[in-house]
This record gives structure tokens, C-alpha cells and sequence, in this order.
DNA sequence: CTCCGTGCAAACGATTTGCACTATG
DNA sequence: CATAGTGCAAATCGTTTGCACGGAG
């Protein structure tokens, strides 16, 4: 893999944006570094970024994919009205080998454990529109 | 909600099947009986079944949504490989209230626990193709 | 110099929508 | 008979791809 300008721009941004943005969200950061860059440029990258495990792509619910600077093992809840999407750091003690034979005649290859919520700044709109 | 004839026979085909099939799939089904129907019409009832709580959306990773007859809480499990969709019963020790509420500054409204694997069909068949 | 990577525009797949018509309650 | 639901086609949204050109190794 070449390190080009654009992919270090992008990894450089997602990493310093501290949260996981979709391509497009990313798109228009980086094209204050580098305006002439192309959406598809970015979205070749982050799938090439991910493929390399530098970054991480979470298929979260919704219809955006989006990408995570932190490749560790963890998992991810979502607002259901913003959409941003946080990182969780929860053991799994349930989820154990055993577990997962019993399971069912699949051959497992992983699992993902997301929550859905309201984040603190809905919440907060939300009781603001009620006051009115 | 009125309960039309292209309702009925959607609501009908989908518990039939005793998959999770994706709108497009149905539709392929539901059109032996009525040929006349539109995928949009598929589209638009799914959604309102679902949110009438007589079926289930699923938004399991990859691309379509796919529709589960059983309403009641299960988890899924997909294969990587052919996409398909299977329920799982597991019980879920470890997420309790008492863990949600240490979880995140988010008001937490749900979970969703997937697994991923290979099927045993695909299992078969990559055994197969690794003879030839 | 050799290709891998780029920008652009066009193609794509899944889903949604505007509209005039139809049929349920 | 009012209005929720339908079929059709076009629109939309996120993403991918073909192609000719450009720059990293």
C-alpha cells in the first residue's frame, strides 16, 4: 500500500476528529486540507484503511457505514435521533467459547453487540422542545 | 390500518417462508398470487407492518433489510458468505439493567447481539470446492 | 519507468416519493 | 364517499466503477 497525500490526510483526520464519521462527513473535512480530493477517493481509502486494519468500518444501523480511528476490540452505541454513534467498553462475560458452540450449526466467525440510546445532547434538546 | 388484499398476502407469504427475507425477495413471492403488485407497495407495508408490530425489520449487516415473522426478542446470526438469516435463542446474563445504566451517559433504548459464521450449506459447499 | 492511485462522471442497488387512480371501512 | 392504499415511474441516497491521467517507489 502507497502512502499518498490523500490517504494521509484522511487518517490523519478521522484520527483527530475523535469520532466516527461516515465518508461523506470525512469528505468534507479533508477537503479543507485538499479540495480537489474526490468522494471516491475517500471512499476507496477508508475501505483500503480498513482492509489494512489502520482504521475500523462499523456497519452500524442506519444506512451510513462509518469509520472508527480505534481498531481495538469494542463495542458501539448509537443515538436513534442524531445518529452519532460511541464507543462502549463492556466485558463480555456471557459470551464465552462455550457459548458460542452451542449456538447453533454455524461456523462463528464474530459477533457484534451495538446499543441503541438517546445521547446527552438529544436528551437535553428533547427537554428543552417540552418546555415550550 | 386497513387490511388490504396486497397486506394480507405479503403478511401471509412472509410467515409462510419461515425465512427473513429481504423486500425484494417477498415480492417475488408475492407476486405468484398477484401479479399486478409493486415493489414500492411491498416497501410501504413492510414498514407499516413493522411499525404496527406484526413483523419484525431487521437491519443485520450488509446491504437490504431483511423482515422476520417471529416478533418475539431473539437474536440473529448471518452467513458471511450466501447472507442468509437464521434466529438464535440465547440467554443474555451479562446485559443487565443494572450493566445498561454503567454503560454510557446515553438513555438507553434497546440492543442488538449478531453473530456472524458460515452456514452449514456453505460449509458444504466450500468443502466441496476444496476437493476439486 | 511502472503501476497503483486519483479525479471525474456515469452507473449502481436499495429504497423512497409524487401522482393520479382504486377500493376499504 | 372520504381517504388510506395502490401502481407506476422518476427521484434519491449511499456507494462503486470505468477510464484516462498523474505521481510514488
Amino acid at each position: 500500500m502507497r502512502m499518498t497525500n490523500q490517504r494521509e490526510v484522511i487518517l490523519r483526520e478521522l484520527r483527530k476528529s475523535r469520532q466516527h464519521l461516515t465518508a461523506d462527513e470525512l469528505y468534507e473535512r479533508v477537503k479543507k486540507d485538499m479540495p480537489r480530493i474526490s468522494l471516491a477517493t475517500v471512499y476507496r481509502n477508508l475501505e483500503i484503511l480498513s482492509e489494512a486494519g489502520l482504521i475500523q468500518k462499523l456497519e452500524i444501523s442506519g444506512r451510513q457505514k462509518r469509520f472508527d480511528w480505534d481498531t481495538t476490540v469494542h463495542d458501539h452505541i448509537y443515538c436513534v435521533q442524531c445518529h452519532r454513534v460511541d464507543n462502549l467498553e463492556l466485558e463480555h462475560k456471557s459470551i464465552s467459547g462455550d457459548t458460542l458452540k452451542q449456538i447453533s450449526s454455524y461456523e462463528i466467525t464474530g459477533y457484534r453487540l451495538e446499543f441503541a440510546g438517546i445521547c446527552p445532547e438529544c436528551k437535553k434538546k428533547n427537554s428543552k422542545k417540552k418546555e415550550n
